[in-house]
DNA sequence: TCTGTTATATAACAAATGTTATTTTATCAG
DNA sequence: CTGATAAAATAACATTTGTTATATAACAGA
């Protein structure tokens, strides 16, 4: 009978997955994952056929990290506000993820963005409820609401400002009320 | 004597910003460079002592086209909207330039970005003619248009939204406006 | 035409990294 | 306790890339 695995895939894709979060993807290499688990390369690539077969799947646990943030304040969203708060929050905790996840050409479709992808159109009817707006103005306004969003994330996440909690949902609040407001005056006016 | 230089230093340069270009950062090396010029890799290494210092001279060709498309209607620029229109166009033609200048740690500091940098605090004036805020305030406001800005050009450099010049213009104007609209009216009610 | 200077080519070296061949070792059924 | 099995360690190989040593060649002044 063979020795008990002392390295498991799971072992290693946590591994990866710390060494992203704290030194980004691109310093990441078959001998630091080793050198992380305190083992030779063996484990790794006994584990998995190529490097690649690993990142792809640190790339889902880092995607399950994301939609668990997105998710928190239950299975059914309540709040579209901190749907957008949680996407901010995300990238400011995991800057390194967030980068992967949301500023590279090959990680992201259009139409997942708008839809902040796996809540679907849920997104829409939670937001009709603070506008009061029709879905398919709801969902106009989405966009706009989802580009500030991703605006601050995007900063948030390269650290170019630093902005507390406090001020990033006083920020976001009040914009998206200002928008929201303008929206709705120019609607009235278009009449 | 010497022979005469055949691959200047300008000459490298520009090779290797056209490599970038096309391929973006991370795919340029010594020897493409070299190859793109039809040369070996000793007129680079003879020119410049690292890559790294080829790179910084790029860096700040990249910079000074990015300026061109700031200043662009005259060196004192004339219209607030056209410097949002410019930073998204600028992220359209030259996405991967735009990644290197606004989606790197490395790159920028919140001071520079909320001041568009080397336009000074011109675009608060500009922008006050707008809005008819005070200058304070316009400082306050421009940081929400530009938060905005940047999330599409963030977007376009990554691909993720492929607007049209007409889209774009339509939604940033659009947004702008509604932002004012409800700043303005939220002063108003504060009062 | 010859010669010194130096730009360029060629080739090589070193480090980093993915991957694999070979050896060692831990486990447990017998 | 022992041997078959497979996990892990060690070491090596291949490729990529920055960089450098050496050889070649082009130019201008003598």
């Amino acid at each position: 009978m063979p020795p008990i695995r002392k390295y498991t895939k799971e072992d290693i894709v946590e591994a990866t997955y710390q060494l992203i979060k704290e030194e980004g993807i691109s310093s990441v290499n078959a001998r630091k994952v080793a050198g992380k688990l305190g083992c030779s390369v063996q484990p790794i690539f006994h584990n998995f056929t190529t490097m690649e077969e690993l990142l792809s799947e640190v790339h889902r646990k880092i995607y399950a990290k994301y939609q668990e943030y997105m998710m928190r304040g239950g299975n059914d969203p309540k709040s579209y506000k901190q749907m957008g708060l949680s996407y901010i929050e995300f990238a400011a905790d995991y800057p390194e993820f967030f980068k992967i996840l949301f500023m590279k050409e090959t990680s992201l479709d259009a139409e997942k963005f708008v839809m902040a992808d796996a809540i679907g159109d849920h997104v829409i009817k939670v937001g009709q409820k603070l506008s009061g707006l029709s879905y398919e103005e709801q969902k106009k306004f989405h966009v706009k609401v989802w580009i500030f969003t991703h605006g601050i994330a995007c900063l948030v996440a390269t650290k170019t400002i630093q902005f507390s909690k406090t001020e990033i949902e006083e920020l976001l609040t009040n914009t998206v009320l200002e928008m929201l407001m303008g929206y709705i005056k120019n609607q009235e006016e278009d009449k």
